[in-house]
DNA sequence: TAGCTATCTGTTATATTATAACATTCCATA
DNA sequence: TATGGAATGTTATAATATAACAGATAGCTA
């Protein structure tokens, strides 16, 4: 699996071609749902264009109330709806310290993933880093854990906004 | 800092004496209080209590509806207001991917720390693994960001629900 | 010890996040 | 083109968390 070029090495450089970065990952996320044979519906495609619009971790209602602007009966169920769907093809995360939802770099395919959390920008980064997912494994076993699956969520301050 | 005995080896030793454990608690969170000159005050007393006797994370509205058992003008707030205390002066963990709350093994201090979750029992275990902590803080700054503070949550299957 | 002040608590209301339940529409395909 | 499963619409409500202000209390200090 290799990584998408949009989001990456966000910290550093942060003006990107944005609309391009949207337009792959959409360009993905239909092909993976392909493969899946699901169903790629414009509700769907309109989720994940504004979560990945964002560019940041977004909230669920923040969702909403973008959709609601194109379309007045856009309803909670109708986002979480989105939401679910989107998740289990593994094409957005969730991050669990804010509640909110962000584009997932590797999409397409479950993978461990840890993401690095600007607290003063909230741009994100993910790693893939297959080092920090096997030790936390095995500590974990040790202490008796069988894993199944890591959250890693790491806050801190960007090169920016030191 | 050491290891407070009560809720080690959880995984392997289900059955310990369950009172000494709370009592362990609660008067080394006393002690913390002083030390912090800060007021270990009867309804913080008492929400840490219900949290260490429940002995799994504990959900906010749990923790209120044991306090409304004997204080039946208990609302939110009250409890809310315990949980920052608690959390503020670090005798309780929040785990943000079940919005629950767990008494702090090593409490009284910041510390890196990382729990392992069994979703069968609810059972949890508190690591305070240095190497962990190190590498993922490497690795953070690998990737731009200087890390100020992890989440590190291991959801699996502990060795009794396998 | 009286009074002051900061902190803590009580209380009401409301914001935020998420799901249940059932009706209706859509769409792939037989 | 009929039909059954999937997706969406709609209403209601559950679950989690905070705002705002009033009142009580503890600990200091004059």
């Amino acid at each position: 699996m290799t990584k998408l070029p949009h989001r990456s090495s966000e910290f550093q450089d942060i003006k990107h071609n944005h609309k391009i970065c949207v337009a792959k990952a959409l360009s993905r996320a239909k092909e993976v749902c392909h493969k899946n044979s699901v169903r790629f519906t414009d509700q769907r495609r309109r989720v994940l264009e504004i979560i990945w619009h964002s560019h940041k971790p977004i909230l669920a209602y923040d969702i909403l109330r973008k959709l609601r602007q194109e379309k007045d009966n856009a309803e909670p169920p109708t986002v979480y709806r989105a939401l679910d769907f989107l998740l289990n093809n593994h094409l957005i995360h969730r991050i669990e310290s804010l509640n909110a939802y962000i584009g997932c770099d590797y999409s397409g395919e479950q993978h461990i993933s840890q993401f690095l959390i600007c607290v003063a920008c909230k741009q994100i980064t993910e790693m893939e880093d297959e080092e920090v997912a096997l030790l936390i494994t095995q500590k974990a076993l040790d202490n008796g854990l069988q894993a199944k699956h890591q959250t890693v969520e790491v806050m801190g301050l960007c090169p920016n906004c030191r």
